[in-house]
DNA sequence: AACAGATGATCCGACTTTCAATCACCTGGT
DNA sequence: ACCAGGTGATTGAAAGTCGGATCATCTGTT
């Protein structure tokens, strides 16, 4: 009953594997090589610099990133440590933490960017024409939406 | 000097990343749910699969997952203690060693291989026209190519 | 005001991945 | 035949990740 991915079909699945497992590589080890950052801290430095305050809750700062709560708990650790981001009180929620971005992790990301970028442009958007990473991203936007709209209901109790 | 990203391009990328994160993830954890495998493991049950013999050298499995050796060295650790995956001696190379799907592993992976489809299928194929598929495979597929040509030269000396 | 239940964040233990070191074996030059 | 250097694969320790348990705090109901 089960209905097989045609031969064309195994190609295209097989070939979007390779792509975003080689382009998260590459990128990652080029970032880390120049920076001593993986993408994960880089997209955590991005989101904070572009947060009013460059701060962000803990809770929203993992939503935009797609991490787990715990994973972001250690890697924002990892960051204090590294002083790019640093913790503060919530003002008007007394569980919640901020983590903010430092002055040193302002620098850092600077820094970095034209890096990231110029790996973005060599790995991905030079390698197509504007249609086809228009293409692209069209395609990958229904994938994510779709994925987001459909994520775990958690619990369902009667 | 840099030549940043345009809004478009920006917003495209994200998806991208998005895309890639959510859908890996989900599929991983329905495999996991179904059948206690990863994507990683179910990967490597495949290829096997498709090798003749049902046997692939280390090496070349490792190149096929995209996979470092010592990664896969563990992992096949894992595959051997379930009973999916067997090690034994290389014939004519004593260094090597060759993995090899076992009959409970073949089996397994029959049970898997449709739920594994139905994924794709729902979280991606059919989300997509066969037009737009095809330029995502496509695409994925120039990106691929570059990346595996552009590879880390390893070393250099003068 | 008091409580039950929800929410934010962290912590813990089990598991996975990585990096560098190691070991065994093969190959080519002398 | 020997040895130097290369290759195939594994190992161990350190770092990273995950899910579930925990703790503190907030919110709505009575």
């Amino acid at each position: 009953m089960t209905r097989w991915l045609s031969v064309e079909q195994q190609k295209h699945w097989r070939a979007y594997i390779a792509a975003t497992v080689l382009l998260q590589d590459r990128l990652s080890r080029e970032l880390q090589a120049a920076h001593g950052l993986t993408m994960g801290d880089y997209e955590i430095l991005v989101r904070l610099s572009e947060a009013p305050g460059r701060a962000l809750r803990m809770s929203q700062l993992a939503e935009h990133t797609l991490a787990s709560r715990s994973r972001l708990s250690h890697q924002v650790d990892r960051l204090e440590k590294a002083d790019l981001v640093r913790r503060e009180a919530c003002e008007h929620d007394r569980r919640g933490a901020n983590a903010v971005l430092t002055e040193h992790g302002w620098d850092v990301l600077v820094e970095a960017a034209p890096t990231h970028v110029a790996g973005v442009r060599t790995h991905l958007v030079d390698l197509l024409s504007d249609r086809e990473f228009a293409a692209l991203g069209k395609a990958c936007a229904i994938l994510a939406d779709h994925l987001q709209d459909t994520e775990t209901p958690v619990s369902e109790a009667s």
